[in-house]
DNA sequence: ATGAAAGCGCTAACAG
DNA sequence: CTGTTAGCGCTTTCAT
């Protein structure tokens, strides 16, 4: 029932106008008499138009679309930076189109191609640790390139997130001041999660500084989860029984570290040390530490430099945003 | 660097072809020369070409576009879901657009309708429980419509999902069966979760089967979420201490039940009962019932359909996917 | 095996 | 205030 995709044409003749006339009328042009509008409007409510916006994107050189490049969905940090980002489009006509790169280089260069292909009024991509072919494609794209999480790089155009590297460091001097000594560290598939191997190698520089090191380590091969933090937690547990203080790859994994913790009943000696402030790790019956990093609010300001992209001459020189997460959790020994 | 946006025209210039040639050769077709083929190709190389999409979409009137319409990204289940439509889109060439509700009925049909503008090739939306109005929209679009998650209702098209008011009642019946006598219900924002609300009803249908009713209950106003369930759970702890049975809306709501019990130390005679299935919920400390709803495999199928509906004549009758989610974790009391 | 013409549905740039 | 003429970049015919 009701027509099928009725076109512009189709309303303006039922409104009996030229499609120009229509077509203004539709955006809110104000050149048009309020009795035309009207009779455009009628005709459009009751032939159920929908306007077609690649014709639109097509004839108008614009898409609107935000094409956003992300590894996964399945880590929660993902979403909520998707969440952020609509957030911030909100009200700007634009749409975010998202891709999954599995932690994939090769995967991720495909998608992005294929996000090209769209002709996106930008494009985000998560990090700033894309080979080169890739960088040149984006590079190459006329397209602004918003990169994400990451500060520890060299940023294509626009780069908002924070510093991994420093965020280990400043979550090992936090454990070090509240009198820690005797690290482990628990994580997994770091060759593929690089901004937890930046943290992870922060941690170490300052452990290293401070003439200390991890005393025991587990590494998983799949990717973080809270049941792989528990696994790796009690074996480390097991071999390294006088730890203090655990360092884990992200929230998800230090949970599981809680919960290992909790099941041992060692709770209150160790603490476990996360990254990302997830809302989860604050609701936890036993404090562990943090460094909560704006996920949202990174999408939003992604978002907002999206939609400020439209403007005619995007600035050539890149911008960056920076956050510092803030520590929590971290008590004395 | 690089020339911008080259055109297809372009390509076949360099080629010293035809526009035609250039797209048959680059699209694979069978009648084209290796020769000419590896000239289009390496001229496609040289200038970095990349094709637009809109304008094949236009052209071809088709765009392999799967538009999916979700209440949120903050939650675990959607992202998980969106994550199987990726998978079951993959290697077919199309692509997903989301658009978040906030689980508002007004902003799904504003985005819905925004959907439609680019005319996707199907549109996968949440629940089965879309207003007048909004039906009416999808039914006129000449798109596919996949109904995910939900059962309970009258499908537009396709249906993939499960009953969740017989989720309800098969966890009371389980629950029941291990000898649990005193139940109490935690949930949040029961208007907009329908689905939510529609375990809820089955669950009371079976405790009013069985002369039982929830002897205390605690309801939140803002979505579930861990920190929530163990707020409400102190407070309905505190308030009935005898039961020995909680339903939950959901396994984020129950994780939070199960840390409030902990810290209570009533982690024992306690069952806690969520829905969905979540890894986490699996690593706890302290064991709750759940049940396992097929959240990837629910989007996966989603995405198969969407890219079967690419057949030029599409069943005209609807095809409904039913899932029976498996109960795990119930223990007598 | 290749090309020319027409057109997808819309808007930009000029008229009037 | 409204209409006309040209495309946007590709694919679909239909020729050759």
């Amino acid at each position: 029932m009701g027509l099928r995709k009725s076109t512009l044409e189709e309303v303006a003749a039922a409104a009996g106008v030229s499609k120009m006339t229509a077509s203004r009328a539709l955006r809110g042009a104000p050149d048009v008499s309020a009795e035309t509008r009207q009779r455009v409007l009628e005709a459009t409510e009751l032939l159920g138009y929908v306007g077609n916006r690649l014709a639109l994107s097509l004839s108008s050189q614009k898409t609107n679309l935000v094409a956003v490049v992300v590894p996964s969905m399945s880590n929660i940090v993902f979403p909520e930076v998707l969440a952020g980002i609509s957030a911030g489009l909100e009200g700007s006509g634009m749409q975010a189109v998202f891709g999954l790169t599995d932690y994939d280089a090769r995967k991720e260069r495909d998608v992005i191609r294929d996000m090209l292909s769209w002709r996106p009024s930008a494009i985000v991509v998560t990090g700033l640790d894309q080979p080169e072919d890739t960088v040149k494609m984006l590079r190459s794209a006329d397209v602004p390139v918003i990169q994400i999480m990451d500060l520890d790089g060299t940023p294509i155009d626009f780069n908002v997130g924070l510093s991994h590297g420093k965020a280990g460091e400043e979550m090992a001097r936090a454990l070090i001041a509240a009198g820690r000594k005797r690290f482990g560290y628990i994580g997994s598939a770091l060759e593929r999660d690089l901004r937890a191997a930046k943290r992870k190698a922060g941690f170490e520089r300052v452990l290293h500084e401070n003439h200390l090191s991890f005393i025991g380590q587990r590494l998983g091969d799949t990717l973080s989860s809270v049941g792989l933090g528990k696994y790796l937690t009690h074996q480390l547990l097991r071999a390294e029984p006088n730890l203090d203080c655990i360092y884990y790859s992200n929230d998800d994994m230090a949970v599981g570290g809680a919960f290992a913790g909790l099941e041992a009943s060692r709770s209150g000696e160790i603490l476990m040390a996360g990254f990302n402030g997830l809302d989860l790790a604050a609701a936890l019956p036993l404090r562990i530490a943090t460094s909560k990093s704006p996920l949202r609010m990174i999408g939003e300001i992604a978002g907002r430099l999206a939609r400020g992209s439209t403007a005619p001459n995007l600035p050539s020189t890149g911008k960056i945003i920076a956050f510092v997460p803030e520590i929590t959790g971290v008590h004395q020994g």
